[in-house]
Parts: structure tokens; C-alpha cells; sequence
DNA sequence: TGTCCCTGCAA
DNA sequence: TATTGCAGGGACA
């Protein structure tokens, strides 16, 4: 049987994708969410037809007949969101490269065109298949002719029709002609909907029939149908697809051609559609993957070893990798370590594959005394893929790794903090369309993986020396990106490259915890955990589990009826705090859950997992500090995290005192106060905040001064509360809504508030004003040093979402300045740890605090050099206060 | 086993 | 309808 020919309605589909998909961009900021819808569509239709003949008909520009029939047509219609404006150009050339013909006609529209074609078909008795979204279309609909949406996988034909809309095919125009169309600016009868318009057309048979007994009909929408008498004609006219637009071509004209897959793989690269990418490079020809690893070798001999390490002394830039037998940097052994130093070459040198009949290798421990002196030599400059990794696992083998002059991971942050994705692969797809050997193709994944030292060497050949080849390439495409922009390169340069050895310090050093006392900690609160479940269980009437929000929801709001407060994002009654909160106040259950889920998170996340995590050789935990987790420039720790330990109620506050000072040290806690505020000072050049800081005035007693118009000493703390919250508030960019929430009053006091805030600090006011401009306006905004943050959704026509990016645009210079401050100030601290000879380690960042370990003799030395250096790491117009603590533990140490 | 949801800890 | 993170447990495919 002859295939089908499909009619693609581009048009119907490109409004439907831009509106149904999330506002996808690249990492450019270039929206892209109707290119994939659009895309996605027709690549679902070509699968599942595989068409010989297809056309995708998309409106051509200007006017059609029909505003001249009717000048008003579409006059409601908004002008179309630039978003979408700009994705056109990107889907017409996708859809060509895909070999799909593609017919813009002046004069009418799509619906047209395609309602022409298709009559032509049908005449010949062809099967015809019209992909559209828009069901004025079902009047084409005829034995040959059938309707298919790909996006929601509905087909209809002649039945169907009558079925979904309860009128014939040949019914659709009057029908349509009846209900109007409200975003065509086609009137119809008011009051009348598909029900009534089914009705008639089913008791009348046509619009025609009906017109002729109006009369007939009662009530007020018979009244509507006879007011409306004089343009229905015209509603119909406007309704009715065209079905005689002179064409050009022949129905043997749509013959689907070849794929362009070049023109396509770069248009996949821009719009940075990775599965689309991988599926093209995947057919690529084998014999280029071949190309692509011949220059690899693998090196199982002193001479062959020794070659390479000439080379590698010669070699301006080299690029390495370390393979190993774990993830985690405390726990990996070696297993082989690659290099390339031109593109396209590279080595492997497998040391510890131990496989059963793994071949002979070169020992670990030749290989590794080998390269010492050159992985020592600073003057060797070395590119990797977080070098970090290299650097701690080098360090735990007796290598101190120097000369760290790149790192590819960086770089690709530097560029984009917003990307989540900076591992190899995702970047050697983005940037050189090459799709890598991934870890699992090598190792397999999920319980059956095995470790690398289990790979075959050949395997692991390739797979590692790709790793320094493309770590290598990737340098090479990243870095004159960034010589172009000076300000990102002196973040990269100066800030992060220099931060990598001390972060790695930190984490190789790790923290000393007081095991006992947390398991002291653990048994108290379970206990007291024990008998919060007794009393609520018997509360509650029924046993259940705690800890499922689900189960909780329904005991509180089904079966105790108790009032649904809020809901969750999905609907869901909410269980969260603030809701129990102000449950609390009527019933008593919600307040024993609160404690409950207190103690629950105590025990589970902190009490019980810490101790867990204290490495038995170290008897320290070691953390890892995450340099591209924060799109702001910060700092996250994981494994565990760090940097949320509990400080704020007394019973969280404990677990700080169990990170302890060994005997004989001094923990030393020094934090930066008010810093966001004060970078905000100095940014906005506020005369009154300057001044509060510079006579060191508590700020929100200052503020609540200020914006009262009292005295200083006449401030309450409820007054100076409420500052508080407005200065927080300044820093998210938050909205009168927010802060009347925060502060529990209504929002008209909230916002006469923040009127009398911006009345009395006029020049934060500006500052805020000016950088909500310039985000519009170049589409990022910079921290004082030039970190850069893309805000692709500042120019969104979608409210929300570029409110969103705005409250972000005020935020990332402050949170991000701080940032960039408080890493400055670590590698000052680090650098003159490193060139004196001081018992003394930082073990800790937590975004504005750095938290250290000191031989208690060397505590008021360190105190005095450490606040210098955090003071120093910028000048302000304010200065930078630093408040320094010592203790034997933590808590302690955190001057309170 | 992996993923989403809800919740809650920090600056 | 306030910014940035990480992580636990439950529920479910």
C-alpha cells in the first residue's frame, strides 16, 4: 500500500510548543523551548510513519486575505513574544536540514495551503495525514483525508470528529461559524458555545437551515442568534479553509529528502539538544572513531616511559589524568595515569590492573617516582578536569602535584555558572561535539560495576587517554573564550585557579570530631524521640509513620479534619513548619510533630551520620568543597555537608561542640559581619549606609533609626526586628508580599515600610533600580570582580520568571561579591600559612566564616594575622569587619 | 535501583 | 510572592 502524504501544520504546533514546553535556553540565554518542541514533533511523526512524501507549511509574514475580508481578524492577537520570534529562523533550517521540503505562502495561511493539498490528494484517492494541533482543521477531514496531533497522539477521522466535537466534518465551518473564535477576534453568536452550537446544528442540519428558522428559536440566545443574522455570513467566510490556493508545485513535489547531518549537528550543537547530538554522532561513520583513537598508546615499558617523560618536560601545556579505584579522593588508589600534550596524542599508563590475567605493567611505584619530579616542577604547567581530584589523590600517593595552571571544569564555570553540567562528557559534547567514552561504558553501572584497576587494559587505554586528550581539546576551545572577556579571566586566574590547592588542603586535613559525645548525643535524642512517638501515637489514636509527610497529612487533615493551611507545588496539604506552627496554637498534635521532626533531623542528618563519616585512618572528616556547585561564585560542601550544621536552637547548637580542637589546639571561628550589606554600601554608595558602617553602628538598629526618624538608643528590639527583615529582604530582592509574610503584618504596611526605607536611602533605591536596567539590558550582571552571572530569563515574557531572574540580578552581585571576597581572603590566609612555619590548618569555609585549627600556643598570632588577611581580601569604602573566637570547640569558638 | 516529592538545615 | 545550597526518608516505577 502507498504511504501516506503528511501535511505538517509548522504554524499550529510552533504556538502550541511554545507555550506548552518550559522556557528552555542554552547557555547563551538563546531560547530554545519551541525549537524542541517543534523538532521533537516531527521527528515523532517521522519515526512513526516514515513518510516517502511530507511538507511542513508554516504562515508566511504579512497579511492574508482574510484581515482584508475583515480588518479586526486577530486585532486582540498579541504581537508574537521575541522568545518566539527568535526561534523561527532556528525550526525552519532544522527542518530542512532534516530533508523535509517547507512552503511559506504570502497571502493566506498555513490552514490554507494545507486544506488545498489536501483536497488535491483526496481527489486523487491518496491517504492524506494532516499533523496539526488546531481542530478548525477537522472540516478538511474526509475518507482519505485524517487529522493526527503528535504531540497528544489523537487521530481523528470522519467518526471521530463526530465523535470529539458531536458534528459532522462538513458541519465544522458552521459550528465554528456559531461559537467564534476569541483569539481570531471572531465574534459568533454570543452566548452560544459548543453545546448550543451542537444542539442546532444537530436539530437544523446547517448554519443555513438554522438562519432560515431563527425565528424559531426562544429565549435570549434566540434573540443573540437573530442580532447576529447580518455577520454570520462573514464568520463563516472567515472560518472556511481556503481550498483553491494557486500553487506553484505538484503533489510529487513533496518527496522527503536526504538528512543534511552536518547542517544538523551544528544546529543541535547551538540550540544544545544533547540526546539529539548523541543519536547523530552515534550513526557517524565507524572508521572516524577509529581516527579519532589512533594516536592513543599504552605504555608498559621503562623505555616507552621514559619517552614520554622527555616529552612531557618539553611540552608548554601538559594535560593528565589520573585514573583510580574510587570517587571519593580519601579512599582512591591509582590505577593509571594518562597525558597528551598535542591534540589527538595521548598515553596511557596502566599501574595497578589487576584483573585475572591482566598483562605485566609497570609497578605503581616506579611509574609514580618517575613522574614526581615532573608532576613537582611548578614550572610544567598542568591543565585538567577538576585537577582538584588529581591533586588529593597525587597527595595521598606522597606526590605534592604543582604547576596547576588550567582547569577545564573551571573554566567552563567561569563561562557559565548557571550550567549544572560540567563533567567531561556534557563539556566535550558542548563545545567539540565529541561524544566521549563515558565511565559506565567502561565499568558498567549500578551494583554491577566494577572498579577501574577490573577494566582490560585496552579498554581503559582508550577511555583514559581520551580523558587527556579532550581535557587537552577542551582547553584549547575554553580558553580563548575566556581570553576575551579580561574579567572572567582574572576570576579564573586569580581567584579559582589559586583556590584549588587550598581547597584541597582543607579537605585532605579534615576536620577532628568528638565521636563520643555525638553518640552520647544520639542515644539522648532518641530517646526523647522514643517517647515523642508514644505521645503522639496515642494522641493521634493510630500508629503511623513519622517521618512520611504523606501518612502525616492524612492523620491531620483527614482524619482529625484539621484546616488545610497551605498546599505543597503539587497540591498536596502542606505538613511544614510554618503550618504546624500556627496549628500549633489550636491543637496539640502539630506541636509534638514539630518536636518530633526537630529531634528526627538532628539524629538522622547529623548525630548519627557524622560519626559515620569519620575516616578510620585520618579519624578526621574529610568533606568535599564543590568550586561549580553555586551559580552565585559560592562554595558547597557535600559528603557530608558542612556548611549546614545547626547553630540557631540551643539543642543543634551542640553538634557544633563537638568539633573539637585535638589536645593542645584551639579552634579559631572568624566571620565576616554584615558583609552582603556592606558590599551593598559600597556598590550603591549610599550615604546613609555608608555611614552607619563607618561609625560601626549595629545596622539594623541604624536602620530602624533611620527609617523611624528616632534616636538610635530609642529603638526597640521589635523596630529593630523589622529592620532586620528589611535587610535581609534588600539583599533576595524581595517584594513588599515577601517582607509583609516575613514580618507578619499586612502588605500595605509592609509596603509603606519599604516606601519610607527607599525614602531615607535613596541611593540603594538607585542601585537597585540601575541593576535591574543592566541586567535587562546585556542579559548578565558582575560581581566586583568580574565574576559573571547570565540571567537568561531577565527579558522572559513570562512575568514571573523574569521577576524571578530580577530578584537573582540584585542578589548574585552581593552574594557573589562576598564570594569572591571570602576566597580571596583564603588563599592570603593559606599563602602565609604555607611560608611560615606555624602549627596552624583552615578546615573550614562556610560562606562567610573561615574556621581554623591552631596549636594553642600560635592562637593570638593566628587571630591577629587572620583577621588581616580577611580584612585586606578587599577595600571596601566600608571596612570589613571580621569577629574572631577561640575555643576548644566549635560552638565555643563562635564568640557568643 | 533510580527518581521525585517534601521537608529542613546553613549562610 | 525573598537568595544560594545539600541531604534525609518515603513513595513509586
Amino acid at each position: 500500500m502507498q504511504k501516506p502524504i503528511i501535511l505538517v501544520d509548522g504554524s499550529s504546533y510552533l504556538y502550541r510548543a511554545f507555550h506548552a514546553m518550559p522556557a528552555l535556553t542554552n547557555s547563551k540565554g538563546f531560547p530554545t523551548g519551541a525549537v524542541y518542541g517543534v523538532i521533537n514533533m516531527l521527528r515523532r511523526l517521522l519515526t512513526e510513519y516514515d513518510p516517502e512524501s511530507i511538507v511542513v507549511i508554516f504562515d508566511a509574514k504579512g497579511k492574508t486575505f482574510r484581515d482584508d475580508l475583515y480588518p479586526a481578524y486577530k486585532a486582540h492577537r498579541k504581537e508574537m513574544p521575541t522568545e518566539l520570534v527568535q526561534q523561527i529562523e532556528p525550526i525552519h533550517a532544522i527542518v530542512r536540514a532534516l530533508g523535509l521540503p517547507l512552503i511559506m505562502h504570502e497571502g493566506v495561511e498555513a490552514d490554507d495551503v494545507i486544506g488545498t493539498l489536501a483536497k488535491i490528494a483526496s481527489k486523487e484517492q491518496r491517504a492524506t495525514l494532516v499533523s496539526t494541533s488546531d481542530k478548525d482543521l477537522a472540516q478538511l477531514v474526509d475518507p482519505f483525508i485524517t487529522l493526527v496531533n503528535t504531540m497528544t497522539d489523537t487521530v481523528l477521522d470522519p467518526k471521530a470528529v463526530l465523535v470529539k466535537m458531536g458534528v459532522t466534518p462538513e458541519q465544522v465551518i458552521d459550528y465554528l461559524a456559531l461559537v467564534g473564535d476569541t483569539s481570531d477576534n471572531i465574534p459568533g453568536v454570543p452566548q452560544v458555545g459548543p453545546k448550543t452550537a451542537v444542539k442546532w446544528l444537530l436539530e437544523y442540519g446547517s448554519l443555513d437551515n438554522l438562519v432560515a428558522h431563527a425565528d424559531a428559536i426562544k429565549g435570549k440566545v434566540g434573540e443573540n442568534l437573530r442580532a447576529s443574522l447580518e455577520q454570520l455570513p462573514l464568520a463563516k467566510k472567515l472560518a472556511t479553509i481556503k481550498l483553491d490556493v494557486p500553487l506553484q508545485f505538484q503533489l510529487d513535489d513533496l518527496k522527503r529528502q536526504p538528512q543534511d547531518n552536518e547542517s544538523l549537528k551544528k544546529l543541535f550543537q547551538e540550540m544544545e539538544f544533547k540526546n539529539w547530538l548523541n543519536a547523530l554522532l552515534e550513526k557517524a561513520p565507524v572508521t572516524k572513531i577509529d581516527d579519532k583513537y589512533a594516536g592513543y598508546e599504552t605504555i608498559l615499558t621503562q623505555t616507552a616511559l621514559a619517552g614520554w617523560i622527555k616529552k612531557l618536560e618539553q611540552a608548554e601545556l601538559i594535560s593528565f589524568d589520573t585514573e583510580t579505584t574510587s570517587l571519593n579522593y580519601m579512599e582512591a588508589m591509582i590505577v593509571g595515569v594518562s597525558f597528551a600534550i598535542t591534540p589527538g596524542k595521548a598515553a596511557y599508563i596502566p599501574l595497578a590492573h589487576d584483573y585475572a590475567d591482566a598483562p605485566p605493567q609497570l609497578s605503581r611505584q616506579y611509574v609514580l617516582s618517575q613522574l614526581k619530579p615532573l608532576l613537582e616542577n611548578p614550572a610544567l604547567k598542568k591543565v585538567g578536569q577538576n585537577i582538584k581530584y588529581d591533586l588529593e589523590v597525587l597527595a595521598n600517593h606522597g606526590i605534592q602535584l604543582q604547576g596547576i595552571a588550567y582547569d577545564t571544569m573551571l573554566e567552563s564555570y567561569i563561562l557559565d555558572s548557571n550550567s549544572s553540567n560540567h563533567d567531561m562528557d556534557s563539556l566535550a559534547l558542548k563545545y567539540l561535539g565529541w561524544r566521549t567514552i563515558s565511565f559506565t561504558d567502561v565499568a558498567g553501572k549500578g551494583a554491577k560495576q566494577i572498579t577501574f584497576n577490573q577494566v582490560p587494559i585496552p579498554t581503559a587505554a582508550t577511555y583514559a587517554a581520551e580523558d587527556a586528550d579532550v581535557t587537552l581539546q577542551l582547553h584549547q576551545a575554553l580558553w580563548p573564550k575566556l581570553q576575551k572577556e579580561p574579567g572572567l579571566k582574572s576570576v579564573l586566574e586569580d581567584i579559582e585557579i589559586p583556590l584549588i590547592p587550598v581547597l584541597a588542603r582543607m579537605e585532605l586535613y579534615g576536620v577532628f570530631i568528638d565521636v563520643e559525645m555525638l553518640k552520647n548525643q544520639s542515644a539522648e535524642l532518641e530517646k526523647k524521640l522514643n517517647e515523642l512517638d508514644l505521645e503522639i501515637v496515642a494522641q493521634a489514636g493510630v500508629s503511623f509513620n513519622l517521618n512520611s509527610p504523606k501518612q502525616l497529612q492524612e492523620i491531620l487533615f483527614t482524619k482529625l479534619k484539621l484546616p488545610i493551611l497551605q498546599k505543597t507545588p503539587t497540591g498536596q496539604p502542606s505538613t511544614a513548619d510554618p503550618v504546624l506552627q500556627e496549628l500549633a496554637l489550636e491543637y496539640p498534635l502539630p506541636k509534638l510533630i514539630i518536636q518530633y521532626r526537630s529531634l528526627s533531623k538532628l539524629i538522622t542528618t547529623y548525630t548519627k551520620k557524622l560519626p559515620e563519616q569519620v575516616n578510620p585512618k585520618t579519624h578526621r572528616i574529610h568533606t568535599s568543597y564543590n568550586q561549580t556547585g553555586a551559580a552565585t561564585g559560592r562554595l558547597s560542601s557535600s559528603e557530608p555537608n558542612l556548611q549546614n550544621i545547626p547553630v540557631r536552637m540551643q539543642e543543634g547548637r551542640r553538634i557544633r561542640q563537638a568539633f573539637i580542637a585535638p589536645k593542645g589546639y584551639k579552634i579559631i571561628s572568624a566571620d565576616y559581619s554584615q558583609i552582603e550589606l556592606r558590599i551593598m554600601a559600597h556598590i550603591s554608595n549610599d550615604p546613609g549606609l555608608l555611614q552607619a558602617f563607618s561609625q560601626n553602628l549595629d545596622i539594623h538598629t541604624a536602620t530602624a533609626a533611620e527609617v523611624l526618624g528616632i534616636p538610635l538608643e530609642k529603638v526597640t528590639s521589635d523596630e529593630r526586628r523589622s529592620a532586620k527583615a528589611i535587610n535581609f529582604g534588600l539583599i533576595y530582592g524581595m517584594s513588599a508580599f515577601g517582607l509583609a509574610k516575613q514580618l507578619g503584618v499586612d502588605r500595605d504596611a509592609a509596603q509603606t515600610y519599604i516606601d519610607r526605607y527607599f525614602a531615607r536611602y535613596e541611593g540603594v533605591k538607585a542601585y537597585m533600580e540601575d541593576t535591574r536596567a543592566k541586567a535587562h539590558q546585556q542579559g548578565y550582571v558582575e560581581t566586583l570582580w568580574g565574576r559573571r552571572l547570565y540571567l537568561p530569563e531577565i527579558n522572559s515574557s513570562q512575568i514571573l520568571r523574569m521577576r524571578a531572574a530580577e530578584r537573582t540580578a540584585i542578589n548574585a552581585p552581593l552574594q557573589g561579591s562576598a564570594a569572591d571576597i571570602i576566597k580571596r581572603a583564603m588563599i592570603a590566609v593559606d599563602h602565609w600559612l604555607q611560608s611560615n612555619t606555624v602549627d596552624a590548618k583552615m578546615i573550614m569555609q562556610v560562606h562567610d566564616e573561615l574556621v581554623f585549627e591552631v596549636a594553642e600556643a600560635e592562637a593570638d598570632i593566628l587571630i591577629n594575622k587572620i583577621r588581616t588577611c580577611m580584612m585586606d581580601a578587599a577595600s571596601l569604602k566600608v571596612p570589613l569587619l571580621v569577629s574572631i573566637g577561640e575555643g576548644d570547640n566549635w560552638d565555643a569558638a563562635s564568640g557568643h
